[in-house]
RNA sequence: GCCGGUGUAGCAUAGUGGUUAUUGCAUCUGCCUUGUAAGCAGAGGGUCACGAGUUCGAAUCUCGUCACCGGCUCCA
């Protein structure tokens, strides 16, 4: 006998090698029904596990958040199995649920599939669900495998066993008539999949790589009930209100036209957050010990061979002749432009750290496939910098670099972001020495800061390992903002040097960085993040003055004249309409103050604010120049005005 | 770049081979004189993305191009 302990506290004594399920079972009949999977000792595991000794067991159901993985990882079983009964020439290979919504599994098919097939696809799912097949696991080593699977003529699952380390145990999970290699864990039986629904099918390359074929993925969802499904169905809606793309165009903020694919056209209301933003970072310069500089848009491209852009990076940049055998490209990062910088007179160990802060656009001839809104785009502004160091410096310069990073978030009042340290790619300059080195400096950087990161093996930039900080979209979708790279070849092709304390000629260290990333996707994401709710001191429009009627135009004009004295950003809204209409159109224009001027106000020579999202004033009626100064002083410190909000 | 989908007025949409292309919001005009999220009435606004083809007839079917959307690859 083995000691189980549960949740709340209770011991159990059952027979070595019972399951997780005799667990549940002992515990209640109900609880065995639910139960989608256990975790010993707080490892995910299946219900068909054994327990071989003491441990703490918990009985995963619908209503623990691992229970919709699992429902979900069983949907991707069931999805293949219904394609497999439909197209029985379909080749699987791998599904996948990750910790979203969503589901996925990939097929070697002839013909893509159409939204007809997916809803076909549903229809034999709905089928194998009210079969209520039992799921059932195996273990089999890897020669039983390989022969299973060759025999069924699943060529990319005998593949993948490969991939399946040596040690590791090899289990195959099977419902009805449909097998696949597995680790699991799985539900009990398929109708424990209370409510799916496919959502889209897509290409996807053959494990990952653009020179194999491509498969056709199809990607679903699926909970415990169809209550959970429609609520998710309907949160995913509500995000995609909040989408920047559409935000953007309803608030008249940006938009893109086909004559420049991946180029944002900037209405004035976007044009203030550009420069709110960039004012804001370039505020922090001087504490922080940057100098701004502006290096050409365009250069010969023996600037491009020396740093390594025009060998690794080609493809991405805009090339153009210049005269006779001149060649030219428009630039596309800082860093090179930087270099010369340094280069262009001796330097000597006083003046490093240099920290050298630009602003400029940068394009970039991203792939027509990659262009999104302004997430992803072909021209840009970073708040870019780069610091060139003694060695010994770098640390206290990544150091320096998260600080500032934590004093721009706080600011802008975000969060939610997961840190990664991206390691050597494939296609690299610099000795793979520094590489190690560099990255192990990140690393250790990141730990200081306090931050859990993961790591993205191969995903650096060409010139250095970098750590990176990722906001997701509405949509979901994970993208880098913040970052800083360490760079091991730039410093060494352009022959940078500095006269050290010994007098002797040292290279630089040098580090790339930015806070915001660029200014288009973090506007982007920005967007989303806030709903378009900016802080008063950034918000395109700052306050509206509403007069109640015609008669009360003149007053609402002065008191609009006295915000834009004062530096602020103020119309007054002069349609016939009433007060309530001109409330909710301020209010979806995401306008934070509104003044409301009636009879009582222009008698006292006041105003009755109304802050966005109804938050009527306590203080009502407010004197005007008092309200001016208030919230000038506010703007002026970036802060968020607190007078009666 | 690759796979799939979409493209109708400023925005959101109806319209799957047959009069003059639908509706809402926005715009303009008039009425109403308005107190905290949509007053009323009328008018204007469309190369149905672009190009070719099929057909007596194409927004609608076919092919090509462009752009956008979701993925893949790549990336701030």
């Amino acid at each position: 006998m083995i000691e189980i302990r549960l949740p709340d506290g209770k011991a159990l004594d059952v027979p070595a090698g019972s399951t997780v399920l005799e667990v549940a079972e002992r515990i209640g009949a109900g609880l065995a029904r639910a139960a989608l999977a256990g975790r010993i000792d707080g490892e995910l595991v299946d219900l068909r596990t054994t327990i071989e000794s003491n441990a703490a067991i918990e009985i995963v159901t619908s209503r623990n958040p691992e229970g919709g993985e699992v429902i979900r990882h069983s949907a991707e079983h069931v999805m293949a199995d219904a394609v497999k009964r439909l197209h029985p020439n379909v080749q699987i290979d791998v599904g996948r649920t990750d910790h979203s919504e969503k589901f996925q599994y990939d097929f070697l098919v002839e013909n893509p599939f159409t939204p007809a097939d997916l809803e076909q696809i549903e229809k034999e799912m709905q089928k194998i669900l009210a079969e209520k097949c039992p799921f059932t696991r195996r273990v089999v080593t890897r020669d039983e495998a390989r022969a299973l699977f060759s025999e069924m003529g699943e060529e990319l699952k005998v593949s993948r066993l490969d991939d399946i380390p040596e040690d590791a145990e090899i289990s195959v999970y099977e419902h009805g008539q449909f097998t696949d290699l597995c680790r699991g864990p799985h539900v009990q039986r398929t109708d424990q999949i209370g409510a799916f629904k496919l959502t889209e099918t897509a290409g996807a390359y053959w494990r990952g790589d653009e020179s194999n074929p491509m498969l056709q993925r199809i990607y679903g969802t699926a909970f415990a009930n169809k209550k959970e499904l429609k609520a998710h169905l309907q949160a995913v809606e509500e995000a995609r209100q909040r989408d920047h793309r559409r935000v953007g165009q309803d608030l008249e903020l940006f938009f893109i036209d086909p004559l420049s694919p991946g180029s944002p056209f900037y209405l004035p209301k976007g044009m203030i957050l550009y420069n709110g933003l960039i004012d804001f970072i370039r505020s922090l310069y001087p504490a922080y010990g940057y100098d701004e500089v502006m290096t050409p848009q365009v250069f010969r491209t023996e600037i491009y061979k020396t740093s390594g852009h025009y060998q690794l990076f080609r493809d991405d940049m805009f090339l153009m002749q210049g005269d006779e055998d001149e060649e030219l490209g428009l630039k596309p990062m800082n860093c090179p432009g930087h270099c010369v910088v340094f280069a262009s007179r001796k330097r000597s160990y006083r003046e490093l750290p240099l920290r050298l802060a630009e602003f400029s656009r940068l394009h970039r001839n991203e792939r027509s496939g990659t262009l999104t809104g302004l997430s992803r785009v072909r021209s840009m502004a970073q708040d870019d910098a780069h610091v060139f160091c003694e060695p010994e410096h770098v640390d206290q310069e990544l150091d320096r670099f998260f600080e500032m990073t934590d004093e721009v978030y706080r600011a802008l009042e975000i969060e939610g972001f997961e840190v990664a340290v991206s390691t050597q790619p494939s296609e690299f300059v610099g000795d793979p020495a520094d590489w190690k080195l560099a990255e192990q400096t990140l690393v250790g950087a990141v730990e200081r800061a306090g931050f859990q990161h993961a790591i993205k093996p191969g995903d650096g930039a060409f010139y250095g390992p970098k750590v990176e900080c990722d906001f997701r979209d509405v949509l979901g979708r994970a993208w880098t903002l913040s970052t800083l790279q360490i760079d091991v070849a730039m410093p060494e092709r352009f022959g940078l040097r500095y006269i050290g304390r010994d007098g002797n000629p040292h290279r630089p260290a040098m580090l790339h960085r930015a806070i915001l990333g660029s200014l288009e996707r973090f506007i982007a994401l920005y967007t989303e993040m806030k709903g378009a709710d900016f802080p008063f001191w950034l918000a395109p429009e700052q306050a509206v003055v509403l007069p109640i009627t015609e008669k009360h135009l003149d007053y609402a004009r002065g008191v609009g004249k006295a915000l834009t004295d004062a530096g602020l950003r103020a119309r007054v809204d002069d349609r016939n309409e009433k007060l309530g209409f001109k409330i909710r159109e301020a209010e979806l224009c995401k306008i934070p103050l509104m003044l409301v001027v009636g009879d009582q106000e222009r008698a006292d020579g006041t105003v009755t604010p109304r802050w966005r999202h109804g938050a009527s004033g306590k203080a009502g009626a407010t004197p005007v120049p008092a309200l001016v100064e208030a919230l000038a002083q506010d703007v002026d410190n970036r802060r968020t005005p607190r007078i009666s909000q």
